[in-house]
Order: structure tokens, then sequence, then C-alpha cells
DNA sequence: CTGAAAGCGCTTACAG
DNA sequence: CTGAAAGCGCTTACAG
């Protein structure tokens, strides 16, 4: 800037006015073309460090999730993307891998690049960094995670109930009557409404209580083994519900390995989409997210409340409704029709 | 850090001092120790920005691939964040899809941001941006992909030839005799490299050119359809490898779907790793790149680069040896031991 | 229409 | 052992 200005023989300020459209109608034409000509000449681009040091603001919208390979994040990330980029704004994300302290580096470091606002999938414990973000006023809106500790904290969340009263009532439409869901021992609020929801519906509908059976994180494939064989063998589960998408893929592929038959012996419903369902002999049925619409409006509101002083969105939870994606893996071919 | 200097009645350097542990020797320990307690108390955590101002450097480095959410790249991505953070670094990472225009505004983006250096998959016609970073001496190290036009440009890649030629060797060893391949038609070097490793070595060991089938990145999953067809039934391929995971996928879903018997009817090889071949009936033999290596090699040349003055680490491209992952989808049962 | 000047939050060579 | 001061590359209220 300081050497296109005094090639120019113009001031400094000149140009970063010129450069910025500001108080356009004050500066000649020619001056203007000027200096833009010689800026676009020397592949002028400003260095926003400085630019940002002095106004305070990024543009930059931080997004940390429990894991971006995973196909529901990084589908995610790519609508933020989109719809930050249609309002001027840039995303960073990172991975928390479901570790509360990673979870904290992370956003430290965000913090200390001065990211203007936060999007954020919690992990299990991983409250106390809400406490930060509020002590410090930083704008922040949680997504598909909600906390137990903030009930009131801006966040965007599936109708978790509503989606398993969904999956129940499909499948005992289908003639399944002895229902099972699979899911991790983590204490995480998502999970567990999804739990009740399930457990209600089985109950006003069939009169039972589902069998529940849950994985640790780390041992998903080898206690996925014992645990379909109980369920199926012991338990004479009819049906499962896979509740995340690692332990769909560790179920399937489990029921791939010994040749289970889907949807006669064993109907599956699986939690969120996945690229991978289409690699399974029978096609898959599962709960799918509004997940453009849920990113939209989690960009939405932090725009929002960084873009306008005036008008404030309104705090508090929005729950989406899920939509079940009916495929071959629920559906009997001899539906009982009595 | 102005609050701190104040309360504590010292100046600005001193805090400044204490904090980055300069100079330690020429503090005395009472004061520091005054310093660190209230910054400590204060939460306070120094403005990067300001900081990257002065010092020029912001310890990032920018990671752009074609997609994110593809296994092969995320886990480059996961790599890759693991070394730099051991070496102080961090990463900001995006996905271009390909397409050299995103590309090129993710590269701008980053270098407004300041990233110290950058680590690149090159997509399609993206030749010009490399140029662009020679122009401004920007470090830089390519992975994955070669650019034609930059054949010394510091890059660490597969050896595609090498790797082709491990897979026709296997499927010959087991007893293929008819090879196809499958590909994507963009113009990028290293499915090039396949292809002619591939066709190499099918003539030298069958005699024959492999038939070569290419879909166009939009159209995968109806060409694939037609491809299967024509591969097995008009051309009687006896075995297809797969060229990208992308390609894998849709071909692996097509197969799925009409129950073709692998690796009996037609034997299967994949180039990369998916958690998703656990999901198809058979398991997948693949190849597979030493992913943790090469990203390995990657931040270290940059940090090298980047971190001493002195000594200049060698440019040009290394080259790493993938190694084939045998299981059943290339494995005949009754391998003709003639 | 244009410029001089202060300041964003840090670092660091220099002087005591 | 400690501080005053310049400066990183911008923006912007103010004065002409």
């Amino acid at each position: 800037m300081k050497d296109i200005a005094s090639q120019l023989g113009v001031s400094v300020a000149l140009v970063s006015y010129v450069l910025n459209g500001k108080k356009t109608n004050k500066i000649s034409a020619q001056t203007a073309a000027r200096i833009k000509a010689l800026a676009a000449q020397m592949n002028y681009s400003p260095n926003q460090i400085a630019k940002s040091l002095k106004t305070n603001r990024t543009y930059t919208l931080g997004l940390i999730v429990a894991d971006i390979s995973n196909l529901f994040y990084s589908s995610i990330a790519k609508y933020i993307e989109e719809q930050a980029n249609a309002n001027g704004y840039h995303v960073i994300y990172a991975s928390a891998h479901e570790d509360p302290d990673r979870f904290g580096a992370i956003l430290n470091l965000l913090l200390s690049r001065q990211v203007d606002g936060f999007i954020l999938a919690l992990p299990e414990n991983g409250e106390r960094w809400i406490e930060l973000l509020e002590d410090q006023h930083r704008p922040y809106v949680i997504i598909d995670r909600k906390s137990a500790c903030y009930p009131d904290a801006p966040s965007i969340l599936l109708d978790n109930r509503d989606a398993s009263e969904q999956i129940v009532t499909h499948l005992v439409a289908n003639g399944y009557k002895r229902p099972g869901l699979v899911t991790i021992n983590r204490n995480l609020l998502h999970l567990e409404e999804r739990k009740l929801g399930y457990a209600d519906t089985c109950k006003s509908l069939l009169g039972v209580e589902p069998y529940v059976y849950e994985l640790e994180e780390g041992r998903l494939e080898e206690q996925m083994q014992e645990i379909i064989q109980q369920a199926v063998y012991t338990d004479r589960v009819d049906s499962l519900c896979f509740f995340t998408n690692k332990v769909a893929m560790a179920g399937l592929s489990e029921i791939a390995t010994i040749n289970m038959a889907v949807p006669e012996q064993l109907g599956i419903v699986c939690f969120d989409e996945a690229a991978a369902y289409k690699l399974f002999r029978t096609s898959i049925t599962y709960l799918k997210q509004p997940i453009e619409a849920m990113s939209k409006a989690a960009v939405e509101y932090l725009v929002t409340l960084l873009d306008s002083k005036d008008e404030k969105p309104e705090k508090g939870s929005r729950q989406f409704k899920g939509s079940l994606i009916v495929n071959n893996s629920s559906v009997k071919k001899s539906t009982p029709q009595c």
C-alpha cells in the first residue's frame, strides 16, 4: 500500500479509501482509477492481519466438530462454508475427536486467532468451554449436540425424539415386534433423546421396552460381534437401529461378514446418511437430518448477531425434523397384513 | 498486556519478555512470577493477530486438498495436523473440489491470512497457482498430484507406476488374464502414471493391453452401469482396478446392486483405503499409500525450510512405494496352479 | 477532493 | 534488571 501511494504520489490513506470503496463520492474518478490499476498490476492483496488488528474483525467463523472425516460433519462443513461465503465470511474447521481437552485447545487457538464467531458440536464434558465463551461474550451457536447445563444456549438441533418415533412407527408398520437399538456409552444428550423417543414409542405401540446395546467407542468392532449374536440369537430381536454413523459402519460390516439376511432375519435402520451404505447388499433405510437447513440456520444466526447492531436474533434452541428415507433394509417382502 | 503492565506498575515490554520467556536470565524471578500470576488470573491470551503483524509469522500451514470428505485426504489432513502440531504449527484446511478457480480463491485467502507455508494437491489446470507462489517466494510443497509444468517443484508422491505394477503382477499370479481399469477422464498426471504402469505390466506379463474405461466425474453412477456391462459381457474382462476412491465407491455400489460374483466372475482391486469397503460382501484388495510417512515428509520439508536459516531442504520430488493389501476380492478360490 | 496523524496489540533493538 | 520508543500494515476521525 505504501508502495502504491509513493509511486503515485498520493497518501496511504487515499489508497486505503479507494481500495475499500469508501468515500467514493468524494474522490476523483481519475485518481481512483490510477490507484486501482496500479494495485491490480502489482497483484496487491491487503494484509488481512493488519486489517484485522485495526478493525477487530476477521470475517472468519470457527467450526469445531467431532470428526471431520465423518460424512455427517463433512456435509455440515460444506454447507456451512457455502452459507458463510455467501455472507462474506470464511470458515476454519477442526476436529476435536470427542476429546474435551483437544476441543479446548482448538477453541483457544481460534480465540487467539480472533475468529468472529463459533459453530460448535460439543464433546462429552465440553460444557466448561461454553462458560468461557459466555464470559468473554463471544458469539457462538451449538450444532447437533445440546448441552444439558446450558439449555438456553443458542443451538440448532435435530428433533431426536421425533426421529426415533418415526423409525419405530415405520418398523412396527412393517411387522417388526422385537426392536433393539445400538448406541455408544457416552453421556451425550442427543443420544439420550433418541433412546427416550425409541423407548416411549416402543411402549406405546408395542407395549414393550426396546433392547438397548451400548458399545465403547474404542472397541466398536470387537463388541459388535458379540452384540449382534446376543441380539439375534439370545434376545431374539427382529430389528436393530444404529444410533450413529460409526456404530452403523461397524454393525453393517459385521452383518456383511456373517452374511445375515437383511431385512428377513433382521431389519435395519440407521441414523444419518453415508455413501458407504451403497456397498451393502441391501439398500439401507436411514433417518436423514435436514443438514442444509440446519447449517444455514446456524450461519444465519451468527451473521445476524455479528453484522447488525440493532436486531438481535433470538437465543434458545431450534429443533429440526428429520425425514425417514425408506429402503429395503427395513421392509420385509412378506409383511403380515393382519 | 497493557492492563497487566499498568496494574503491576511495570512496562508493557517487560510483560512481553516474561510471557514469551525471553531474556529470562535478566529479569528478577519475583517480577516474572508476579506477571505470570496476574496473566493467568486474568486468563490473558495474546492476540495472535498483533503478534503476527509484528513477527511476520503465523505458525500456520495451509492445506488445500481436492475433497476433505474423501477418506484419503481426511487421513492426510489428520497426519499433517499431528505432525504440524508436533513442530509448533497449526493447519488450516480447505477443499478445492477439483476446481482451479476455487483453488485459486482459497489460495488467495490463505495468502492474505499470511500462512507460513502451503501443502497442496493440485486440481487439473492448477499450475498457474504454482507460478504465483514461486513469484512471491512462498514456501510450498505438492502432495499426491505432480504438476507436469513444474517437474522440479518440491513434491511428495506415490510411486504410481510401481503401484500399478504390483497390482497387475498380483492379478496375473492369481490367474486373471483379461485385465481392465476404470479411471476418470481428467488430465491428472498421477492417473496417467497409474495407467502407464498398468499397460506396461500387462504387456510384459500377459502380452496384452488392458481395457481402459474412462468416466466423467459428474456422471460416475450412470456411466458405471454401462461400463460394467460392457467390460464383463462384451469385452470379457476378468478383473477391474478402480483408480480412485470415488470410482471405487461407484463401481462397488453397482456390483453390489447387480449382485455380481466377486472374485469368481470379476476380480477387484482398488486404489486407496476406505472404511466403506467393509460393507461390501467380499473383502477388498487395495493399494495402500504410506499416508503417514508422506504427510510427515511434507510437513518436515516445510518446517525445515521455515525454521532454519542455514540448511535448506532439497527440492525436487520424492516418491513413496505403496503396499498391496491382499484380500478376497482378487483371489479366486481355485487358482489355476499350472 | 486529499493528507497528516493516531492507534489497533504486540516485539525488540537500544539505552540506561 | 527495566523502560521508552519505533514500527509491523492497515483504518478512520479530523482538518484542511
